[in-house]
DNA sequence: CCGAGACTTCACTCCTTTCTGAAACCAGTG
DNA sequence: CACTGGTTTCAGAAAGGAGTGAAGTCTCGG
């Protein structure tokens, strides 16, 4: 028994400490990484002590670590029958996971990166009217161009993923091609 | 005159913050972004002090995010003909930097997870084979895989876009949709 | 309503990361 | 071959982020 209970621990934390790596590395802070972890390895729900207690964290840790993965979906409240405690399950969709998140975050990174790249190529396009002698400014303009058609390929690829859930990626390797060649 | 220096100066810090937050969220120092925006939009290699100058940055920390852009191959030196100074410029094939930083990192990194859940695996499986009607430790062997086979999903497409600089998806969708519906 | 236990919040501490400034180092030059 | 910038290194300062612990709030049974 001690076998088994050693072998669990032992997967457990392999585990965890594997998902923080990958989840802290995405932006997210390890130790939210491991809540989940724990969770999504439980046949039960979890009440929050006993999260406290095998991930070596705070009650208070623990409550704010519970908050960032609610707001994400990520972490369900069980329907605690008649407990005082309240008991929490992960979602166990990963892929849905994944997904949600990359619509909600990377994806407006990269829609406000566009924005700004289409911003500074307007400043450039004025100046340039009114200095068509600047070799430098066309310079610049050129580049500026060339982030902005990167940042809108990247926008799609993203996009297309956080839809669909994979890239359809033939239109956007043809825009590779013929703007960035 | 003013006119264009300061269209040029806006351009280029809008720029220069968007390449940084991009960056940031990638796991590289924003200041590095910033120095490598720098030298991408400048017609002319520039030295470590005008660089310096532009960014608000000490000589120190400019040499330093030198060092790291050089280590991956995103800047050079440019061949200074005679000068005292050392000129630096920038990679701009931009796709490549991404691919190659994708191959060094990413790669890596999802390799390291597919290898631990492997790992936790072999553990439980061991575990389960002596204590066969552990219900506990079954439940989580299975959740186990399931990472794994994302992580094993994740590793193919990472290495397919490093090498192929593209997604090629359906092998992925189809096991997906086998392994995880 | 009151009390007890559970959960949340938040000011503070600790730790990590990044930047600075100065000293050491190096490469051309007279 | 010493001198003059320019560059790199490094110890320590500053900033930022995460976690704690205790005080505050909520909830539910009595």
């Amino acid at each position: 028994m001690s076998d088994a209970s050693e072998a669990r621990a032992k997967a457990i934390e392999l585990c965890a400490d594997t998902m923080s790596e990958l989840i802290a590395f995405w932006g997210f802070k390890a130790s939210t990484g491991r809540i989940w972890t724990l969770l999504y390895l439980s046949p039960e729900p979890l009440p929050a002590d006993v999260i406290a207690e095998r991930t070596n964290l705070s009650a208070g840790a623990v409550s704010m670590g519970l908050q960032e993965l609610k707001q994400w979906g990520i972490v369900d409240r069980a329907p605690s029958s008649g407990e005082r405690k309240r008991l929490f399950r992960a979602e166990t969709d990963v892929w849905a996971i994944v997904r949600r998140v990359i619509r909600e975050r990377e994806l407006r990174l990269v829609g406000r990166a566009v924005q700004r790249f289409t911003d500074a190529s307007a400043v450039l396009e004025k100046a340039i009217a009114a200095n068509p002698d600047d070799t430098e400014l066309t310079f610049i303009l050129g580049r500026v161009r060339g982030l902005l058609g990167l940042a809108t390929i990247g926008y799609r690829l993203v996009e297309s993923f956080a839809e669909r859930g994979l890239f359809t990626l033939d239109p956007i390797r043809d825009a590779l091609r013929s703007a960035d060649g």
